[in-house]
DNA sequence: CCACCTCTGTGCATATATGCACACAAGCTT
DNA sequence: AAGCTTGTGTGCATATATGCACAGAGGTGG
C-alpha cells in the first residue's frame, strides 16, 4: 500500500523535476548520474506512473512528475523548517526546561526560578520533585539538583552549588507545650518530626534521628521533606532543617545549633548532551549566583 | 546547509518515534534492526541533535524528535495524498489531454471533440495542430491523428479509424467565372490551390497535382490544408477535398468525381505508456464511434 | 530476588547500490 | 553538413550499507 517506500527517491526525483537533468541533479546532490536514472527508474516503477519524458537533452516533468514537484517542494520547504527549528532550540531560550530535585529544596528552588523566569520568559520551567532521582540521559530533566555526596554518573556533568548547614527547630507553639530542650540527654524526651525510612535515606538528620532518638519518640515520618518542615511549623515536633529554610519561618526557634549540625553538599548536574544549550546554561548562572548569595 | 542529505533517515526516524521502539519500526520497514539504528546515529550526528532518548525497553522522543515526529507525519500525510492523486489522475476523467493532428483534419475533429467535452466537462482537451508530427513518446501529446500510411514506431498503439475518400471541389463563384471541366484533360486550363512543397507532403491530392498539374495553374499554395479548403470556398480555385469536409459547405460543386478520387487511411494513435489511462480511451471510444458512422 | 524476556548495540560476511568508463543520441555552432 | 558539447543509458568493479549472530542491558513477572 506504502507506495513510497524510500523517501529518497522522492528527493532525487524532485532535484530532477527541479533542475531539468539528470546530471545537474547529480552534481547537486553529489552523486552519479547513473545513480539518479536508476533512482528514478525504480521509483516510476513502484508508483506504475512516468514521471518524466527521457530527452536526450533532458528530464521533462510528465502531469504526475509535476503533482510530485509540487508535493515535494512543499515537503523541502518543511524540511528547511524543521532544521531551523532543531537548532535553534538548542541556541534559542525558549521552550520547556526541566529541572528536577527532591521536594525539601523546593523552598530554596523557587526564589532562582522566579529569578530565571523574569530573565527567560520564553522558557518554560517545569520542576519536578521526586524521591527517585530521575535520569537525565533518559531526557526526564535536563537539570538537577542533588544534595549528598558527589554524583558520579558516567555523561554527567556535576558543579559544586554550595554547603548547606542543617539544625534543629521547633515552632514556637511546640516550644510553648513542651518547652526547649537544653542539653543533648533532654532530647530524648522529646517528640520529632522525620522521614518515612526508605525515602531520602541520605538526608543527615534522618540518619541521625534513626541513630540517637527512640521510635516511640518519633511523632511523624513524612515521606517528603518540605511536609515535615510544615509539620514543624505547626508544632507536631522537633524537626531538622536548612537554615535558609528555617529563615522562611519567622516563629520557628533554632534548638541546640550550637551542638548539633549536619552539612550536606548541594550538586548542580546537568548531562553532558544537554550541558552546553543556552537554557541549560541560563539556568545554571542564574542557580550558582543565586547560592553563591547564600554563604 | 542541508541538513537532511537522505530522506530516507527522516522516514526512518519518523517509523521509530511513532512505534517507539527500533524493533518495532525495522518489521514495519521491513529492514533489520540494525539498520534502523545506524541510520538514526547518522542523522542525529548530520542534525548534530539527540532525536531520541535511548532506553533499553524502546526509544522516547526528545524535543527535537518531537518537531521531527510533526513534521514527518505532515509529509507522509502528503505522500500519501500524492500517491492517490497520480494513481487518480490515470483512472480519473479530469486534467488536461493533448491530441495533435494535422491542421486538415480540424474540420472533421471539431464534432467528435465536441461530443468529448459534453461527455467528459472536467477534461480540458487540447487540440495542436502541427504540421511536424508530435512525438506521443516526449510527452508532447497523448493522442494524435494521422493520415497516410500506418505508422511503425515502437512503443506505439496503432487503430485504424477510417478510409476517407477525397475528390476535387470547386465552388460556384469560382465556376461561374470559370466553367466547370467535362473531362482530365480540361483540367490543364484551370486553376488550383495546392499544398506548399515540403509540408503535407503525403496528402494524395497534392502528389497528384505535382504530376499531372503544370505549375503555373496553381493559383494557391498554403501550408496549411484548412486554409486551402477556405481558399477553395472563396473561389480560388478547384481543389481536392475530404468528401466530409466538403460537405460542410453547400456552396462547393464536385468535379469529375467519377474520374478522380484519392483514398486515404485514418490512423488512431496512442502511446503504449498512456494508452490504458481512462482520459485516453475515453477519447479513442468518441473518435472510432464517429469514424465509424462516417462510412 | 532471580530468572526470563524484550529490546538495544556491535563485529563480521555478504548483498546491494554506487561510481566509473564508455557508448550513444541529440542539439548547437561554425 | 560536420564536429563539438551536453546529457542519457549500460556493463562491470568496487565501496557501502544491510543482514545476521551474538552479547549486553534493563525492565517484568513469578
Amino acid at each position: 500500500m506504502d507506495k513510497f517506500t524510500d523517501w529518497q527517491d522522492l528527493k532525487v526525483a524532485y532535484t530532477v523535476a527541479k533542475l531539468g537533468t539528470l546530471s545537474a541533479a547529480a552534481e547537486h546532490l553529489e552523486i552519479h548520474h547513473s545513480t539518479v536514472l536508476r533512482r528514478i527508474n525504480s521509483l516510476e516503477e513502484a508508483l506504475g506512473t512516468r514521471l518524466f519524458h527521457r530527452h536526450a537533452r533532458g528530464y521533462q516533468v510528465t502531469q504526475a512528475g509535476e503533482k510530485l514537484l509540487a508535493t515535494a517542494s512543499q515537503i523541502d520547504e518543511r524540511l528547511m523548517e524543521l532544521s531551523t527549528s532543531i537548532v535553534a532550540s538548542d541556541s534559542q531560550l525558549r521552550g520547556k526546561l526541566l529541572v528536577t530535585t527532591v521536594s525539601g529544596f523546593m523552598d530554596m528552588l523557587s526564589e532562582p526560578c522566579l529569578t530565571f523566569q523574569q530573565l527567560h520568559p520564553q522558557v518554560q520551567l517545569e520542576v519536578i520533585l521526586d524521591q527517585k532521582r530521575l535520569r537525565l540521559d533518559h531526557g526526564q530533566a535536563h537539570v538537577a539538583v542533588r544534595a549528598g555526596p558527589k554524583p558520579d554518573e558516567p555523561d554527567y556533568i556535576v558543579q559544586h552549588l554550595n554547603t548547606l548547614e542543617a539544625g534543629l527547630y521547633a515552632s514556637s507553639s511546640y516550644i510553648k507545650r513542651m518547652g526547649i530542650p537544653k542539653t543533648l540527654e533532654a532530647l530524648q524526651a522529646h517528640n520529632f518530626v522525620s522521614g518515612v525510612a526508605g525515602f531520602n535515606a541520605r538526608v543527615p538528620y534522618f540518619a541521625w534521628v534513626d541513630e540517637h532518638i527512640p521510635e516511640t519518640q518519633v511523632t511523624l515520618r513524612v515521606s517528603e521533606t518540605s511536609d515535615a518542615s510544615r509539620a514543624i511549623v505547626n508544632g507536631l515536633g522537633i524537626g531538622g532543617l536548612q537554615h535558609d529554610v528555617a529563615k522562611r519561618y519567622p516563629d520557628l526557634q533554632p534548638v541546640l545549633h550550637d551542638e548539633l549540625k549536619w552539612l550536606s553538599q548541594v550538586w548542580l548536574v546537568t548531562h553532558v548532551l544537554v550541558h552546553r544549550t543556552a537554557k541549560v546554561q541560563a539556568l545554571c548562572d542564574v542557580l550558582k549566583r543565586h547560592f553563591a548569595n547564600l554563604s
